[in-house]
RNA sequence: GGGGAGAUACCAGAGCGGUCAAAUGGGGCAGACUGUAAAUCUGUUGGCGAAGCCUUCGGAGGUUCGAAUCCUUCUCUCCCCA
């Protein structure tokens, strides 16, 4: 399999260095992709990055992923408007660990395979490296000039917010571009891709390694993934898209990518699954021909929640989107056992109220805002109840209503919906 | 150092003595339509309530029956000249 073909025809491509191809043509190749350890678990954002490794390696060639624990001290100042508060060695450590054994799911680490995937840290060659070295071996090749005509920089000094940069802000690009330098010297890595942000500091890189090593080096950037209406992707009204279940639960993670407009499906699915080019294009016209069965999304969901997560994940999160959103009604919900119950619900937030004044019935209004939180004020809570956007166990509230024991389900239990997909399970105790 | 402009709700931005809980746009949220999509349309967007009341227009004082609006002062931002 071609490399930069797969790439291409997947959308993947937002600029590459002349020779890139060839270069891969005639070798196993050798590419890193940097992940800056900023949270103990990535997002999916990363998972763009983590896919062209994943493509790389299937072509045949050797992906390393670089865990920036060093720069990750410094802070990249490309797209920053204002400078990166510093993180300490401690956390930067933590977050390592937990982000490879994330990476581990994607890629294989561990086979004999002449192009098993390795990680590094650039930590591990940066922090005995002397700043008087630095300057005297590094420094000294790149001009001043040369950095600060990336446009990173450029910004900062000269752009309208005109914050300036920091000297630490300013030595990112170098710090990143001996990654690539030490690299290309101690494993024949000639490659770094990244997103179309990081091409300035990727090809800092290649400089240095034509001017200290005479050597050729090469780049490769993929588009920003956007979303059609403009917003930012991976994000959610409750934030970042994470990997680790213990911040985005399964369920979450499934619906994210059931919700993408199939505008941003066709994209996505090409990005983030390994279905051939055949297979999304065969799925892609049955999409057309019948929209309304969502064939991109689901696929899309379901490829990724397995991935990431498990089958098993996966199956709850489906059996949990059919009672949420399916033909679930309130006898439905008040069939189930608590077992499945609390399954379906894994990962919905929860709150407690107290049992004894449920006994003492609650008007819902005081249970929805004062009691639970899940409304801020009572006021919302009254006006959503107005617009129908409450529903209590499926059922549509009126704020007369008077919540009592009898709503509960499995005794224990009230489903509080606010709109079509927000739901609250309170648990009385 | 001299001169000028400004600070209003999530953001942008009107208001310039009472009719202002504050126009308008964006964003957010919800409803309808659909496919848990997009587009569109509608409603809503300080708090507590039935009316009504309470707290908001950079901070602190003051004038007035009454101030986001006038005065004093403080803080901060922007622009121009040196």
């Amino acid at each position: 399999m071609n490399f930069i073909e797969e790439l291409r025809w997947r959308g993947m491509i937002h600029d590459i260095m002349p020779g890139t191809e060839e270069y891969l043509l005639n070798e196993m190749g050798t590419a890193y992709v940097g992940i800056d350890p900023t949270a103990d678990s990535l997002h999916i954002g990363h998972l763009v990055g983590v896919m062209m490794l994943k493509h790389f390696q299937r072509c045949g060639h050797k992906p390393l992923a670089l865990v920036g624990g060093a720069t990750g001290m410094i802070g990249d100042p490309s797209g920053r408007s204002q400078e990166r508060n510093l993180m300490d060695e401690k956390v930067l450590r933590h977050n390592q660990e937990c982000i490879k054994n994330q990476l581990r799911k994607f890629l294989d680490f561990d086979s004999d395979s002449p192009y098993k995937a390795e990680m590094v840290n650039n930590y591990d060659w940066m922090k005995d490296y002397t700043f008087l070295n630095f300057i005297r071996d590094i420094g000294k090749h790149i001009t001043i000039n040369y950095m600060m005509a990336k446009d990173s920089v450029k910004k900062r000094i000269e752009g309208e917010v005109g914050l300036g940069l920091s000297f630490t802000e300013f030595t990112y690009q170098l710090v990143q571009g001996y990654d690539f330098l030490y690299l290309y010297q101690t494993k024949n890595c000639c490659l770094q891709m990244g997103g179309s942000d990081q091409w300035g500091n990727i090809t800092t890189g290649t400089e240095l390694i034509r001017r200290i090593e005479g050597g050729e080096a090469f780049a490769l950037t993929c588009p920003l993934i956007t979303k059609a209406d403009g917003g930012k992707f991976g994000k959610t009204e409750s934030g970042n898209v994470w990997l680790d279940p213990e911040k985005t639960s399964p369920y979450q993670f499934y619906q994210f990518w059931l919700n993408t407009s199939d505008v941003d499906a066709e994209k996505y699915i090409k990005i983030f699954t390994l279905f051939s080019r055949d297979e999304v294009e065969e799925m892609i016209s049955r999409h057309s021909e019948a929209p309304h069965l969502r064939l991109l999304q689901k696929e899309l969901a379901r490829d990724l929640t397995i991935r990431v997560h498990s089958e098993s994940d996966f199956n709850l999160a489906v059996e949990a989107s059919e009672i949420l959103f399916g033909k679930g009604t309130t006898e439905t919900l008040k069939s189930l056992d608590e077992k499945t119950l609390l399954s379906v619900f894994e990962g919905v937030p929860t709150c407690q109220i107290s049992l004894s004044e449920l006994e003492s019935e609650i008007p819902i209004l005081e249970f929805l805002a004062d009691k639970t939180n899940i409304f801020s004020s009572r006021g919302e809570a009254r006006r959503m109840i107005k617009d129908g956007g409450v529903l209590i166990n499926k059922e549509k509230a009126n704020d007369q209503m008077m919540i009592n024991t009898g709503y509960l389900l499995n005794k224990r239990y009230v489903l509080v919906q606010k709109g079509k997909k927000n739901y609250f399970l309170v648990i009385a105790g």
